[in-house]
DNA sequence: CTGTATGCAAAACTTTTGCAATCAA
DNA sequence: TTGATTGCAAAAGTTTTGCATACAG
């Protein structure tokens, strides 16, 4: 019924912390690196416990992995359509939005999620990169 | 190098036009009521093929399977957190979002997608029956 | 004919889960 | 001691793909 502090659990955290957005697999990869024994299993596990205790947010894009977000409060995100990075974007969390919508089709809406897409800076180079 | 018409590319095209944001297996279902020889693969691929030809949208959300959208023109989302269900939010296109945005760290922004999450009218419902 | 599209099944990819063993409190 | 947590591997859910066959043009 208690929750335990474990290593693992304590290494997910700290790598979650430590890299931008990452996925599980790269949380997994990142904490391998020192703690080889770590199972895949237990990263999930960890991450999911996280985000239910709020210490991470979930950052979930389509077409691929969850990110992972250490920052809490309110904001959105830039995906990359090359690479699939995830970054912050700088765009003020936008209260009002909920309130512009008509008709709302006996939903009860809670919340909303804004996704950016577009290429990243490291992609945009590479493409200048192909085409010279 | 050309594309052909096939009956399963119609079917797949139909089904899509008919129900309301279905998912890739809602759509093989509803075919194969009426034909069961059609395979899962061609369902996917012609999707694909579709969303590519600009006659469908992928509606991607996360945690669950993408749905489909005949609707062309830019507009955002609702879905239910309770059963995944998509609708149409009726929210004018906020053409000026991308304008609001301050650094974009070196992105290059094309486009955004905007999803509310919350009930829909059928799991309000349950709720209350539940509940009483 | 030619090569695109299909059916089938296997594989790929992300995430979850069953189970026995381990370990925090 | 006890039950939460782990490692491992298998399974689940969605989508893609390899290959031989079928068929549209």
């Amino acid at each position: 019924m208690n929750e335990r502090n474990t290593v693992q659990k304590s290494l997910v955290l700290e790598a979650a912390m430590q890299l931008d957005h990452p996925t599980a697999e790269e949380i997994f990869a990142h904490i391998t690196g020192e703690h080889p024994a770590v199972s895949k299993g237990t990263v999930y596990r960890n991450l999911k416990l996280l985000v239910e205790q709020r210490k991470l947010r979930r950052v979930e894009v389509p077409d691929a992995a969850d990110h992972f977000d250490h920052t809490l409060s309110n904001h959105y995100h830039i995906r990359c359509k090359t690479c699939g990075r995830v970054s912050d974007a700088a765009l003020p969390f936008q209260h009002d939005l909920i309130l512009r919508i008509g008709n709302t089709q006996g939903y009860r809406i809670d919340e909303h999620d804004i996704v950016f897409k577009g290429v990243c800076p490291v992609c945009l180079g590479k493409d200048i990169e192909a085409i010279e």
